[in-house]
DNA sequence: CGAGATTTGACAGCATCCTGTCGTTATGAC
DNA sequence: GTCATAACGACAGGATGCTGTCAAATCTCG
């Protein structure tokens, strides 16, 4: 048995990796689902939530680096949702053209009724995983992407 | 201190699935630098992995459910790397249109390469948590897995 | 105050993954 | 043995995120 071709998988960083991509494709396939019925997509609640944290409004690149996604990305959501008129551009007194995004009172009702449709499941989360467990694994994946973000950007210099 | 509006972000829950979906964008931004040296992306470089892994050969749809994924979107990659030569297809005994996939030799011998250039940041991914946190890490994520791909496979029928 | 660096938004193109649908092939119940 | 079901691949279309590039606005520093 010492014979089978046993590429770096066994490494216990790569099952980590693989459980990774798995959640995230998982809560993905589950967010979709979830806020469907509302006219919404998980990326285009993402991004509302992330609006809804920045009470006073934020341009778009804050709120990108907020969530770890380039520019592009979220402004291409940001001008779908201001199509939509579930958010608004407010002037930016330090920026002429970097414009502050703030929710519209629309968004605000329709972001309160996803809340309401996530907040089961997310008990339930905490009920599959202890508070000892469910804050250890968030820390410990901190510290990975603390780690990863490090190597991505020095990457990139 | 009553008055602060508090959406559910204060959820635990919510924190965990914050740092899986920034964790994720990482590992791929990460993979994708890694490899494309070689001429390679994270996807195609993982379903290589997932190839590699299948030793007798896999169809498609196997590699899919492996990978958490659906079979369109493996299919589209493994075609790919058929074009490339990295993988070809074996007579399924069982299953006359699934043929199996196979690694090529050149396929092989790039995969190993990229086996190569990743062991360093797994073993750095692994000196920042420790074996002990690394486990349990990966075991409260597929916990959580569990639960999500259970929601999901039910709220398909 | 002025030149270069940084931040931000806009636009274009591409890679990846999803859903939906269809035809083919295997499998299982009867 | 036959028919319903499941599994698998093929094809089309849409959603999300990325890189690359450019211009405008701001900031830094001499």
């Amino acid at each position: 048995m010492t014979d089978a071709p046993r590429p770096p998988f066994e490494h216990p960083a790569n099952a980590l990796v693989l459980e990774i991509f798995r959640a995230n494709g998982a809560l993905i396939r589950l967010g979709d689902a979830l806020v469907k019925p509302l006219g919404l997509t998980s990326a285009r609640w993402q991004v509302l939530g992330a609006v809804a944290q920045g009470h006073g409004g934020l341009p778009v690149a804050r709120i990108a680096d907020n969530m770890g996604l380039t520019r592009q990305s979220v402004q291409r959501i940001v001008d779908e949702l201001a199509e939509a008129e579930l958010v608004g551009f407010a002037p930016n007194p330090a920026h002429k053209r970097a414009k502050l995004v703030v929710m519209t009172p629309r968004g605000q009702r329709l972001f309160q009724r996803a809340s309401e449709r996530w907040a089961p499941y997310a008990d339930a989360i905490a009920a599959a995983l202890d508070p000892r467990r469910l804050r250890s694994t968030t820390d410990n994946l901190a510290t990975l992407r603390g780690f990863l973000d490090q190597t991505n950007d020095r990457s990139s210099e």
